[in-house]
DNA sequence: GTCTATACAACGATAGAC
DNA sequence: GTCTATCGTTGTATAGAC
């Protein structure tokens, strides 16, 4: 994750880049937070096995309807021993969310330091997010459905890190017209933040509606090239 | 809500046309429902402020996290008195979500009866359900976070009705492209239900971000503006 | 038609054995 | 490091007075 992204971006070549393996991530999850468990293998092993469970429940029930009990049974582990991993029900729901958010800001800025052109960056920022949230569809599912049940400081946060994609964006469009690579009539801030959205919105959708577009057999690679074309067609055709 | 619809539909004709009072809305659920309660003006007033009160708590917080308690709180009224509206939490959703069902489908059945051309079909599909949307934001924003609460009936009904509007906007597509209205090259049926979907991920946003909107001063007329623009404008250029 | 008072199940959380 | 047993709280729901 650290030479120049190549021109045409493939989920395949996405994933050899960022190479992320199961143990890694939940490596980086434990090395992040504290915890009392100094056991590593084991402790990563247990990580894997609650966030796997939480996001079949959560994402079946929702957060707040799904009982540790329940998360306990899933897990095969007992309250207690929950316990050992987590501070309270919330601490779980905040963990998932911090790390994600933590992991996807050091993806995605390593991705924007490349000084492309306007209409190659958009192309580049949809297909990373995209390639992103289908490696981590269910963190990014539970992320955007749970939001409300984060701690008051925590809901700031998400809502900041849900504009950053958006002005990220943002600010790439507006290149582009100083550029004259990208063409809006008439030509507004208002109009190409509003284009923003409305990119994001269909980014998100990919991982909001993803057992629509696996029954249907839609790869993330068409997606993503219909997302480019009537992004860039708009932007293009003015 | 009878005669054909204009060629340009703006918010303030939409509502004029569909006629949309707080006291007949409510009143259309009280007569949808047999609740025990007999004097209509008594209940049409309580549904009102149960329901009001359940989308200022369960957008607050989710509809599993707001207690009964709290909803006694907010509307006034004791956990006896509200029991005489519901049989239970889980019915308190149901209601709300199978009210918005049945008020939708009738809305939109009566749009699409009159036989136009398929880009102003395309056009008036946009336009009706973001403006139906605008008057219901809170009862849409509830049915698309809280599906998760529905029984397994429901949640089947919830489904298909997602799904109905994404097969209206589908077949509007395919007619389009029968009539050489649009061009998509290559064209295949995967691809114009990939736009569909596209275009349902932009009509969602609008009541799913409504906060963002709002702040961002900027008006359902304008959505709807651009979402037809970038989908009329990707269908018409090929 | 609405209230107060209460039943009782289930929850999150912890202490202490192993 | 994990389990069992248990605590106190809070939730949904109802019975009976008014």
């Amino acid at each position: 994750m650290s030479a120049t992204w190549p021109d045409t971006m493939s989920f395949k070549s996405f994933s050899q880049r960022v190479n992320l393996t199961k143990s890694s991530f939940y490596g980086e999850l434990y090395a992040m937070h504290d915890f009392s468990i100094r056991n590593q293998r084991i402790a990563v092993k247990n990580l894997q096995t609650i966030c796997e469970s939480t996001f079949l429940l959560a994402n079946e029930l929702g957060f707040q309807a799904m009982t540790l009990r329940q998360l306990s049974r899933q897990t095969g582990m007992s309250m207690g021993g929950l316990y050992a991993y987590i501070k309270s029900k919330d601490d779980l729901a905040e963990l998932i969310y911090s790390f994600l958010n933590r992991y996807c800001v050091e993806v995605i800025s390593d991705l924007i330091k490349d000084n492309l052109s306007a209409d190659k960056t958009l192309v580049a920022l949809i297909h990373s997010h995209l390639y992103l949230s289908e490696l981590l569809q269910p963190w990014f599912y539970f992320a955007y459905m749970e939001t409300k049940n984060l701690s008051k400081a925590h809901k700031r946060v998400a809502i900041n890190s849900e504009l950053s994609m958006e002005i990220l964006l943002f600010e790439t469009i507006k290149k582009g017209l100083d550029d004259t690579d990208f063409i809006i009539k008439p030509s507004s801030d208002e109009k190409a933040q509003l284009i923003a959205s409305l990119i994001k919105a269909m980014l998100q959708d990919w991982y909001l509606k993803s057992w629509k577009y696996k029954k249907r057999k839609i790869s993330v690679d068409n997606y993503a090239d219909m997302v480019v074309d009537m992004s860039l067609g708009y932007l293009k055709r003015g």
